[in-house]
DNA sequence: TTGTACGCGTTATCAT
DNA sequence: ATGATAACGCGTACAA
């Protein structure tokens, strides 16, 4: 007489055999009499046995056969944003490859610390949130992609600082001296670094604004530094909104190259970054038991539509 | 002298206390003087306790913190494919919303059977796949979507055969009497089966053709019933290859309304159905242990651009 | 080929 | 407030 859930044991009471020979069953059919193991699939069957437990075999065996992701932004994020759909599209290529599952953590409540994973993946966050501080806690394999810096941890980004200074003096040498810059100062520190070191060391005006005032500031920049292309679809946006042609009357340049940024009116000239590669080297680091690699990947330019030499009349 | 690993019993016995309290301190810090709390959180971070064992929490509890989502295409189509793009939109928002995580399950191996989830969704995928097979027998509560239904499981979709047919019907009110069909007809048989009434009930000529034959047949028709957005974008590409102007030349509709329909140029004429709702709607069932429900959303015709009465010449 | 015995790390229950 | 005990469901030496 079984109460409630149907388990190995069940099976091996209703059978009259041991425990061991249903498990075996089920993960050693080799050491097994066929007919004893159709037998006991047969009984499993009727008595509707789901088959052995995953959190069990878990606990058992040790081993994972998933990897998490925590990204910056929200679970949601994974399937709004562009650029988060195409570094996921990258990790996931890999993690496909291995035959693990991918766990999408949520940012907020137990997420973390709840997740069965064999390594963590961290991306786009603060070091002080809750979420990373978890996982550190749980001292799990940890790869972190772009933010934050993790002493001892894996680590995949790109050459931001750098990205930004090319952008800024990409403008600069179209002779571009009053700028905009976009940008959330917190989320883009490394950007905004290079943009004001490019900017400085030319003695250029710039200064860091809001979206739609950017553009109505007096004097008007002739360029806006966009710290995503998301800020500088945005920014296209706007200028149109203000009666300004890009990129007769201002210039446009953002960061990333999103599928969209070539599709734009005026198409985007951007900083690419290789999203793509940047998740599918996340994601073989994830699979592999990770230890403290660090990969800078480079950046480059695009020149299209949204930027020109400045105008004066 | 502890060997291997720090759990709870490890701190325990360092301070000569129970492993209850060790516990408490972590579950239930009511349950606990706060001196003695602190203590035992101190000894966790000196020997570098990882914090109570996910694995083994679920398997005592009994509880799970994830939904699992099982995607026919594999897991990196989750990213690739717009439409699904969509979709897990909605479905992670509505996951996210509940506080859960979501595992993505791969297609191939021992994905689901080793997946820990409370439930999970299966996608696009035919009945006889083996993870709808492993998906069944772990007696998990299923949401469907799309493919396949399953007696007694939740199932969300959508007006498949209606929309196809709706479709046919708007050519054939433009005056269209000869029809390439382009569809994969084990994924689409229900689209298929929708063209294929309204076609035969018009007396219209029609055959199912792969995509570059399809523009090339003689008699060649003037109208193509693609059965997703993909391959009608498809089609207006190879209609451009053979010198084809679209809708002068050759009619395209498509199926799903994806956010490139309407940036195609011609903008594509489809049938629009709800991803995102269906997503939310799936995702909601999916945190609810879903018992049975059935949803079958409706989809909508939108003109666009790419239809036109043909032109006789 | 099959069974015995033990442990995986945790939490619920009940007693103190 | 704290502790002892018993599961949870399973995997795997090891012995038979």
């Amino acid at each position: 007489v079984t109460s409630g859930r149907v388990t190995l044991k069940t099976i091996a009471e209703a059978l009259g055999i041991s425990r061991t020979s249903v498990s075996n069953a089920y993960n050693r059919p080799d050491q097994l009499a066929p007919e004893l193991r159709s037998r006991i699939l047969g009984k499993a069957d009727e008595l509707g046995y789901a088959g052995p437990d995953p959190a069990a075999r878990r606990l058992r065996s040790g081993r994972s056969d998933t990897v998490g992701l925590l990204l910056g932004g929200g679970l949601a994020r994974a399937f709004d944003d562009p650029a988060a759909v195409l570094l996921l599209r990258g990790i996931a290529r890999a993690v496909e490859a291995a035959g693990l599952a991918l766990l999408l953590v949520p940012e907020h409540g137990a997420g973390v610390r709840d997740a069965v994973v064999a390594a963590l993946g961290v991306c786009s966050l603060p070091a002080k949130h809750p979420g990373v501080q978890a996982a550190l806690e749980r001292r799990l394999p940890l790869v972190v992609v772009d933010q934050p810096r993790l002493p001892g941890h894996a680590y995949v980004g790109i050459d931001e600082r750098g990205g930004a200074r090319r952008a800024a003096e990409h403008l600069l040498a179209l002779g571009h001296r009053r700028f905009a810059v976009v940008c959330e100062p917190q989320a883009h520190r490394e950007r905004l670094a290079g943009y004001r070191r490019a900017l400085d060391a030319a003695g250029a005006d710039w200064a860091r604004q809001e979206l739609p005032a950017a553009l109505a500031a007096e004097p008007r920049p002739t360029a806006v530094l966009a710290a995503t292309d998301r800020l500088a679809l945005a920014a296209l946006e706007a200028a149109r909104d203000a009666g300004l042609r890009v990129p007769e009357d201002l210039s446009v340049i953002g960061f990333d190259d999103v599928p969209g940024a070539a599709r734009s009116l005026p198409a985007l000239t951007t900083i690419r970054q290789p999203l793509l590669e940047k998740g599918e080297l996340a994601g073989r680091l994830l699979v592999a038991a990770p230890s403290g690699q660090v990969a800078i990947l480079p950046v480059e330019l695009v020149v299209r539509g949204s930027t020109a030499p400045p105008s004066y009349y």
